[in-house]
Parts: structure tokens; sequence; C-alpha cells
DNA sequence: CCTGAAACCTGTCTGC
DNA sequence: TGCAGACAGGTTTCAG
């Protein structure tokens, strides 16, 4: 469930805990299990399970969606859930998930899973966060990057701004979902040339981005299939996964075409293509 | 630089 | 019921 949004739900449970649960923060590690040793990218799965007994958890956050655990004295955990991952903090006495990749046993009697059904998800344990998430671009909710950033960083690609606001060096936390939901509420279409752009279309994709980022962190997600952590988000979707349906804006019906090989929705009218020269 | 295809994986759903 | 095919919130690598 890995958008910008849902590293982010996870991250606040972890750190704040939540629905009856206390917060994983202040916990101590007890032992490792690797499930599923092609899960963890660095160190070894031998060096990965070796070092963290006996740390403490000491912070939990995230940088596009990279989500990154801080310990005492083994560095950071880092964890890309990619298409289907998800961190799981089982109770003592209760089964982890069936495709735990790999379980942190706390002392507590706790257990963190990382369940990941897909096995695209990937671990680090690292010395320094920046080894892991330094060649991400700026996070879209930070108010550094200021619309004039983000147009002249937009001025420098002639690719199509879909699979471009995809691109994590780019940008960093959008995925599949929310690049459509924004492109639908700035009444960009998702094949636009990302050079073609004015200073004011730029303006307004980037305050779209803002706002259905900040939807999305407000509902806690959005919950597909399997994965479900009572998020809301989908309930909320205007294009994604609506194909035929009519256009909340226009009542014109949602198109489902295939962009950059992801499954693209846009609202024909609202998003027309438009013409440029350059 | 840009695009498309393929690879990495398992599960669910649809249609015949 | 069985089976094939499409599809899924992501990223990397390679060919053209």
């Amino acid at each position: 469930m890995p958008e910008l949004p849902e590293v982010e739900t996870i991250a606040r449970f972890l750190r704040e805990g939540g629905r009856g649960q206390p917060p994983l923060v202040g916990a101590r590690a007890a032992g490792v299990e690797v499930l599923w040793e092609r899960t963890i990218a660095a160190p070894s799965p031998a060096g990965f399970a070796a070092r963290l007994p006996g740390a403490v958890l000491e912070t939990v956050g995230r940088r596009g969606k990279f989500l990154w655990m801080a310990w005492d004295a083994a560095g950071f955990l880092v964890v890309h859930l990619r298409m289907s991952g998800d961190l799981v903090v089982v109770p003592p006495g209760e089964a982890p998930p069936k495709h735990s990749r790999w379980l942190i046993r706390f002392d507590d009697g706790r257990t963190l899973a990382f369940d990941n059904p897909r096995k695209f998800g990937r671990t680090w344990l690292v010395p320094d966060l920046q080894m892991v998430v330094g060649h991400l671009g700026p996070e879209p909710l930070d108010s550094a990057l200021t619309p004039a950033d983000f147009h002249a960083r937009l001025q420098r690609h002639r690719r199509q701004v879909k699979p471009l606001l995809m691109t994590q060096t780019f940008l960093a936390g959008l995925g599949n979902i929310y690049t459509d939901e924004a492109l639908h509420r700035a009444g960009v279409h998702p094949q636009t040339r990302a050079h073609c752009l004015s200073p004011v279309q730029a303006a307004r994709l980037l305050e779209a981005i803002r706002a259905v980022l900040q939807e999305g962190l407000a509902m806690n997600g959005a919950s597909i299939d399997w994965m479900y952590r009572g998020g809301g988000f989908q309930n909320a979707f205007r294009v994604y996964h609506r194909a035929g349906e009519p256009c909340l804006t226009c009542g014109t019906p949602i198109e489902r075409i295939i962009v950059g090989q992801r499954s693209t929705h846009f609202c024909p009218r609202c998003q027309s293509l438009m013409k440029c020269e350059v």
C-alpha cells in the first residue's frame, strides 16, 4: 500500500501507536528472523539479523516512499514496501501474517512483521540514512519547494508529465493513484509534455499534488484489496479506478489508457491535451 | 534524453 | 469446477 500518505500512516502508527495499540518506539529488539533472504538489500541477511538484538527503537520517519527506523546502537533500518508491503505490529501470542518476510521480536513480547505477498519489498540496515534515500527528489509537501522551483524543474524535461511525476528522483512520494488524482484536480492531461506547462499551470499542479496528498493523509491513506489499515481515501477517488463512470466535475465518462506502462485514468473534457509547439 | 518491454512475485477476479 | 488471462499502490535494467 505504498505511496506517500500510506507510508506516512504506517510511520505515524509505529511512532505514536493507535487503534488501541501503544507506540513501538521505545521498545527493545530481542531477536530477528529472516524468512525471505532476498528482501534484505544490505547488509547480508546474517549481518542484518545479528546487529539489531539489544537495540532500542528511537524514532520512525519517512522520506519519499521509504520508511526509516532509527535504533540507538544499530543505525537505520530502511524499508521500501513496493507494491504489496506492510509493517504489522503483532501482539504477544498472536501469529504473524502469512507472507511475512522478516520478523523482529521485541523483549516486551511484540513482533514487528514485514508482510509482503509479492516479495518486491526491500530492507536496508545502514549507518547513514542518506546511503539509501540520498538520490531522491524533493518532498512535495516541503514548503521549501516553491511553485517557481517546481516550474523550473518541469522545464528541464520534455517527457510526459505523468511518468515524470512518478519518477522519484524528480519528486519523492507520488505513485499511480495520487498522480492520476492530482492531474485531474489540476486539469492537466497525463500526456502533456512537462516543459509545455506554463508557470500558472505548474503552480496549479503543485497545489493539486499537495491537496490530494493532504487529503490522503487525513484519511490515513487508501485501503485496497487485502491490504487494510483503516484508510479511507479509496472512497474519495475522483478518477482512479473509475473508468466509464461520470467525472464528478463535468459528467463526462472517465477514460482509462496506458501511459508509461501504467494504468491511467483521466477526464477527457477536464483534462484536454493542449497544443505545445516548443 | 526518452519510450517501451521485461523482469521481479503472488493473489484476485473475470470470462469461457 | 477448472483454467487462461488480465490486472494490481513500484522500481530497475536493457534495447532501440
